[in-house]
Formats: C-alpha cells, structure tokens, sequence
DNA sequence: TTTTGTCTAATTGTCAACAATTCGGCTATT
DNA sequence: AATAGCCGAATTGTTGACAATTAGACAAAA
C-alpha cells in the first residue's frame, strides 16, 4: 500500500509558499525588505534554509534581490510589461493544453472541478488571497500536465503579472471565466478551453 | 572618482558562469548529476556557497533539482518546445528593441561592435564554447537595456534553448546574423533589427 | 530466481557561529 | 550650517560540523 499522492514539501517550498502569498495578498507591500531573522524564527528553522527559500524566489521574480542587502518585495511590471506578460502567458498555456488536452483523465477532471468549486467559495467570499492562490493553481494544474520544464518558465511569467493583482471589480467574473475554462476541457473541446483561456488572460 | 563600472560579481554569479559554461559546451552531459562537494573543492570555498549556485540554476533551467537527490544537467527540449521557446524568444527581443532602440548611446554601439569582433574572432577558430557564450552576451545586452525584470525570464527562456545548442554547421553564419543585428542598431533602423533578429533566432 | 530486509557509504539538509558589509547617526572640521 | 569622516548596530555572506536521507551491495527468506 502505497499513500496516494502526497508530495512531501521541503522546508523551502513552504516558505517559498508562505512568502509568495503574502506577496500576492499585498501583506508585504512594495520595496519593502524581507529580512531572513524574522522569517527564521517564524518557521522555526535556521537562516539558511530561509536564505535558500529567499533565493528561489528572487530567481522566480516575487523579490528582488541586491548584493550583501538582501531581498525587497518586485515592484509591478509597467503596463507594456504587463501587455507582454499576458501574451506569453497565452502562448505558452495554449501549448500546454495542446500537449494535454487529450491525455487528461477523469480524475484529472474531478481535480479541475473540486478547484472550480473552492474558488467559487473564495470568490463569493471575497478572499483575494484565497482567489489569487486557487487562481494561480488552477492554470498551473494543466501547465503542469504538459511539461514540468514549462512550468517553470510559466511560474517566473505568471508571478510578475500577479504581483499587480490588486483589486478587481467583481469576483464572481473571475469565477464564471474559469468555470468555462473548466467546463471546455471536461468536454475536450480544445478550440473552446482555448477561447475561453485567452479570455481570462487579459489585459489588466 | 569612480571606479567606471565594474560590477564586482559575487561568489554565487561566478559558480553559475562556470557551470553554465560548462554545461552549454557540452562539459557536462546530461542528465549527469552535479555533486557540491566537488564543486566546493574546485572554487575553494565551502558547500553552503555552492548550494546557492546550484539552487539559482535550477530555478533558472540549466539544472534539475530533486529533493534530497540533489541536482542534475536538464535534458534539452523537445522539438515541440523548442519552437515555442524561439516564438516567446522573439516576442521578448522584439518589445526589448522597441523599448531601448532609441535610448541607446555611442557607448553601447561600441560595446557591441566589440561582442561582434569577439564573435568573428570565435567563429573563425570554431571555439563552440565561446561562440555560445558570446551569442548569449549580445543577446542578453539590448534585453538588459530595456527591463532587468525581463532579462530574467528571457534567461530561464534562452538557457534551456542553448542546452540543445550542439554543433552547427557553418560558424561563420552565426557571426553574420549577429553582424546584420548590429548593424541595423547602430543605424537605429528598428525595423531592419527585428527582421535580422527573428533571423537568427530560428527553429532548429 | 525473485523478493525483501538490512547494513554501509555517499550525499544532501540543517544548524549555529563567525566574518564581512552596509547603513544610520554622531562628531569634528571648515 | 554644511560636509566629510568615523564608529557601531544591524544585516548579509561564509564556513565547518552534524543530522537526515538516499542508493547500492549483500544476505536471507519465499
């Protein structure tokens, strides 16, 4: 017996978590220092599981990071940044659902559906932090499917645009996009997930 | 007085050159696993200095890295992906020129007038290692004028293309591409830039 | 033969201490 | 008052030692 699917985060994956969502709720504001002392005795462990954790997340483009003065929260990309962003974005899960439309299965849809109904929840809720990190999950899952190389570039992309995921007017719109997202792909009707995926990734 | 610019480069940024170089020419193979305590010896300095450096190649795609297994030379992309890759690089390059075009000085022609000799001299002795390192630098100079926040990803995006950068047929081809880009640039002849430059970044 | 368990060497993960650097305020000088 | 230089606290960079995990070899049982 073998426990099913239980991906044993390291250390520096959940403070990369941690951090990344604070990030994105806009609890660390802009160009302010993330000190590694603090973060340390917040997670209970040493400096340098925290320096390692710091590290990945300036590669990744969540902080910025400058010699012997350690790590600031990014500041959001320019609107043409932005732009650029979103059109990467569009190119590279359009890819991914190329690559994994057809060879997702009917766990893989019950995986996308019980996302869709938490996010529904945060949305009606109006929990950005909650909405962002599901958001965020959603379009990694099929990202993910395609290729993990991929994904790591998507990451170091997507990240950027959330950093400027500040208030949006409505909720429930993001819900109902993903839900057509979701619904185009339980039907693996490539051409309409697609649409509705260049939809949602739109410009500010 | 000021030192002109001499951006002194930390221990880590010298790990990842040295690795990087080595694992583009081809040094080292892939799927080879990357030990630190070697490494360690070889710069003289300790483990916790060489594990930063693998951790920051890593997140940048020239290494994979697995818990508790440490780290390893990524294979290079299929085909598929490395289309994507030459797309996503060119959308990148190209809004790098619109932003900088105009904002470049006598300075930066000369400096890439000198890449560009460095480059002729390269491909004339047929030295692959330092042709790759040079098309890197050329590349990377017009993307590090426009954002630094984009030369990040274009760096997660270009490495994983220059793993499967093996041997090319005629050299001096290379060095021509990169003669027709710079040359259009010092012109400020934005147009004639892009065109060369979607010339050389092509599919295989 | 195949499988399972155990031991050992090699390797990575974590830690606490120390060295080097940066940043702020203070003082002395003009 | 303005400025340059200096000092000390705070912070990051580096190190070596130790703990935890993995992989491979070998032996025992089915």
């Amino acid at each position: 017996m073998s426990i099913p699917e239980q991906p044993i985060r390291s250390m520096r994956e959940q403070i990369c978590e941690a951090v990344r969502a604070e990030v994105f709720s806009g609890e660390m504001t802009n160009d302010q220092p993330v000190r590694e002392q603090p973060l340390a005795e917040r997670f209970g462990v040493s400096r340098g599981s925290v320096r390692d954790a710091l590290l990945q997340l300036s590669q990744e483009g969540v902080l910025v990071y400058s010699p012997n003065r350690g790590v600031r929260v990014s500041s959001p990309p320019s609107d043409a940044e932005f732009r650029l962003y979103a059109k990467l974005r569009k190119e590279i899960e359009g890819h991914c659902l190329d690559i994994c439309m057809d060879q997702l299965t009917e766990e893989d849809d019950r995986n996308l559906t019980n996302l869709l109904a938490a996010l529904e929840d945060s949305c009606r809720h109006g929990d950005l932090s909650s909405i962002t990190e599901i958001d965020l999950a959603m379009h990694r899952y099929w990202v993910s499917r395609a290729s993990k190389e991929l994904e790591s570039v998507w990451l170091g992309i997507t990240v950027r645009m959330l950093i400027a995921y500040t208030l949006l007017e409505n909720y429930m719109e993001v819900y109902q996009e993903h839900a057509a997202i979701v619904e185009a792909i339980v039907r693996r009707d490539l051409k309409a997930a697609k649409r509705a995926m260049n939809e949602n990734i739109r410009y500010k």
